[in-house]
DNA sequence: CTCTCCCGCCAGCAT
DNA sequence: ATGCTGGCGGGAGAG
């Protein structure tokens, strides 16, 4: 009740809708309960690799294939047991979607037979395909039909993502005229505003709202609810989530910071928490994908994760396959360590440096908030953050003086204007208030370098 | 206890 | 009207 209650205000519309009825449906819904049929052989296994096109997921584990007639003796047998969610995880799905699609003779896929194929429901495909989407392993081409364009189209889609969040950090405005007056009168909290044009190739689902409101530019009315909606989606927090790593050089972010930082210092506070669910949904399918994995922040022990960046399938056999080089000790989404990393040589290698960073992206959004309260100010410092580009490695003959600095050139160009024009408040001032103490950190450099 | 995150209701949009 | 999408948050499993 609390928490219904406490749901159901803050948030929009809906929500009071659903919090109605959760409770005796989710009481129902729960574990292997009745609800008409039978949840099938749950979720998923690594299908054979030569897999035939009729391939029918088994359960994993112990509980049997069961498939039909509940296999009652073992069910029964160890029924408590009997229910993991580990099994149904969406981690677990969205590998087990990529094993069964990722083949040369795939390429388009309907969602019920991938449902069906999957034994799982129809809503659930929905989620793995919204990232699947937003990462270019797929695209949707109509309604419940999508294209499979394989991990080949990763690369292309993030670039185009990290061209397009510099773009908006850019200052090239990107579209959206009407959007904050509509955001107004909905009660909801208004804290993302909405961002990129998206009209980029691999987002037609977004264009698609779009389209139909498209003979008149300025009818702002028309487009609220969809874009309202839109703001909200998996996909666009999929890639606003990926974005983060690929335009900030924090490495590892926790969910919750994630979340503050999409979301702006609004807060509902269940509005937080909705979001957190929401990274835990992408960070599953995004671990499974092996574009980022799990760790935790050196300093603090606390779960966050890491961007790995190189997308790859799991074999059957859960043996990984490298699709581009990939950096070693690898992990497993759920298991922890203590971040070693040897990618970036000599950048991160510290240890100390390392948490440093994270330390300073913990603080973030208190910083954030301080600033903000404080009007803006533009001579703060961000440690942490550093645009990604900075990875590139130079060989150029700056005179450069400390190794923060060989990243310059790579810069130079977003200098002059680096405004983000991210759709929440929170994180376009974020950006803002980085870039310009970026700006006039690299201003003073150049200065007593060049002269 | 907190952290994770599965689940399915049902709103909103497309047909 | 019907069907497709997918936001949402309750609440249960895992730690």
């Amino acid at each position: 009740m609390d928490a219904a209650s406490a749901a159901a205000g803050p948030s929009s519309s809906a929500a009071e809708a659903a919090a109605a009825g959760p409770s005796s449906s989710a009481a129902a819904a729960r574990p292997s309960s009745s609800s008409g049929a039978e949840p099938p052989a749950a979720a998923a296994q690594p299908p054979p690799p030569a897999a035939a096109p009729q391939v029918l997921f088994q359960v994993p584990v112990q509980v049997g294939g069961a498939s039909s007639g509940s296999g009652s003796s073992v069910a029964r047998a160890c029924r408590h047991h009997a229910y993991s969610r580990k099994q149904k995880s969406l981690g677990l799905l969205c590998s087990n979607f990529v094993a069964l699609y990722d083949r040369e003779d795939v390429e388009t896929i309907g969602l019920d037979d991938a449902a069906k194929r999957l034994g799982v429901e129809r809503r659930r495909i929905y989620d793995i395909v919204n990232v699947l989407e937003s990462v270019g392993i797929l695209v949707r081409r109509a309604k419940n039909r999508y294209t499979w364009l394989g991990f080949g189209g990763v690369p292309a889609a993030l670039k185009e993502l990290k061209e397009r969040a510099l773009r908006e950090m850019s200052g090239s405005p990107v579209l959206l005229p009407m959007e904050e007056s509509s955001t107004a009168n909905l009660s909801d909290d208004e804290d993302d505003k909405l961002e990129d044009g998206d009209e980029d190739a691999e987002s037609e689902k977004l264009s698609q709202s779009i389209d139909n409101t498209s003979d008149k530019p300025d009818a702002p009315g028309c487009r609220l609810r969809s874009d309202h909606r839109k703001e909200k989606s998996l996909g666009l927090l999929t890639q606003n989530f990926v974005k983060l790593f690929l335009t900030m050089e924090v490495e590892t972010v926790s969910l919750d910071e994630a979340a503050r930082l999409l979301l702006g210092e609004g807060h509902a506070e269940s509005n937080m928490r909705t979001k957190v669910r929401r990274l835990y949904d992408i960070a599953n399918v995004l671990s499974s994908l092996n574009l980022i994995e799990k760790t935790q922040q050196a300093d603090t022990r606390k779960p966050a994760f890491r961007w790995l960046g190189q997308a790859k399938r799991m074999q059957e056999n859960n043996v990984t396959v490298a699709l581009a080089p990939v950096r070693p000790n690898k992990r497993a989404f759920g298991t922890d360590l203590t971040n070693i990393d040897n990618k970036r040589g000599r950048l991160d290698s510290a240890m100390e440096n390392k948490a440093k960073l994270m330390q300073g992206a913990g603080n973030i959004v208190k910083t954030f908030e301080r600033q903000l309260g404080q009007g803006n100010r533009s001579d703060f410092v961000y440690g942490p953050f550093h645009p990604a580009v900075a990875k590139k490695q130079e060989t150029d003959d700056h005179t450069i003086k400390q190794k923060e600095r060989r990243t310059i050139q790579d810069w130079e160009n977003l200098a002059v204007s680096f405004r983000p024009q991210y759709q929440n408040q929170a994180l376009n001032d974020l950006f803002g208030h980085y870039v310009e103490a970026w700006k006039s950190w690299y201003l003073d450099l150049t200065r007593e370098t060049s002269s």
